[in-house]
DNA sequence: TTCTTATATAGGAATCATTCTTATCTAAGA
DNA sequence: TCTTAGATAAGAATGATTCCTATATAAGAA
């Protein structure tokens, strides 16, 4: 998803943070990679423009972004930490193989598990995400 | 879960693996430790009985565990892989705060999951698994 | 049993994503 | 303009994990 820069700046403003061209850069950067970018591709990609920020810079700023919840973590089998700007609640169609991740959205299903759960009624523990990993491979080479 | 010494070899044997003290003491720490156990939990509780094994070996035969389907690799928000001997489908409760994982058994979801997903059929994916990760926080300190 | 050889392990260096440290810089209010 | 808390640059440090190589060992062959 692609959005304005004046969109960008708005975000920021209004999760009550400082604009700055790093932040500004660094999210703009997880929305147009779109994806779950990982953090060297951000870095990779902000560098064109950006030649001045520091690595160090990328992975706080981040960190202020996912604490400001603009920007969602989503671990994997694999090492490094990817990012997502999809904020509403979504689940992950994951192929450890090729380490793909698809965004999977599903109103019926959050539906159905709410009120499964609510009829299960969990002692000593109050639910307050569930998120479905459904793993397995893609068909197609299609992104 | 305890297992008795002949048990552990034997899953080894089953798996079609050599059985080697480092991978007896390994298997036997993470059936033992429980509640996914994270490597350097594996590498201090074997240490006491075998302090010769090395801490490579300790990540190399928790691999082959896992590739041989012994363990499971249990992910979560923090750093450190963790690992789970418990190879019956299941999801997990976790609490990002405290790091603290239950399992949690549910046939009657698991039927529920896959026939929601039979109707559904998703197009370009084969799905293999279904986890649900139950985030959110615990009410008590019990284990 | 002894020999052979593929496999497994010890020991420690290397890697790599991420975090930390410190000096410098900058945005926003006084 | 001045002040200062907050943000960034640069690069060292960390820590979980992997890699490398020489040595050791399990399991089948003789």
């Amino acid at each position: 998803m692609k959005l304005s820069s004046e969109q960008i700046n708005q975000k920021l403003k209004d999760a009550g943070l400082r604009v700055t061209p790093q932040r500004h850069a660094i999210l703009e950067a997880v929305y147009t990679l779109g994806n779950h970018p990982s953090a060297e591709q951000v870095i990779d990609y902000i560098r064109v423009n950006h030649p001045g920020i520091a690595t160090g810079t990328v992975y706080n700023v981040l960190d202020v972004l996912v604490d400001s919840r603009l920007v969602k973590r989503v671990k994997t089998d694999k090492d490094a930490m990817r990012y997502d700007a999809i904020m509403n609640r979504h689940h992950h169609i994951y192929c450890a193989e090729t380490d793909r991740i698809e965004d999977y959205f599903d109103e019926e299903l959050d539906d159905l598990l709410q009120s499964y759960f609510r009829k299960k009624n969990l002692q000593n523990f109050k639910i307050e995400d569930i998120i479905l990993q459904i793993k397995g491979n893609f068909n197609d080479n299609s992104e």
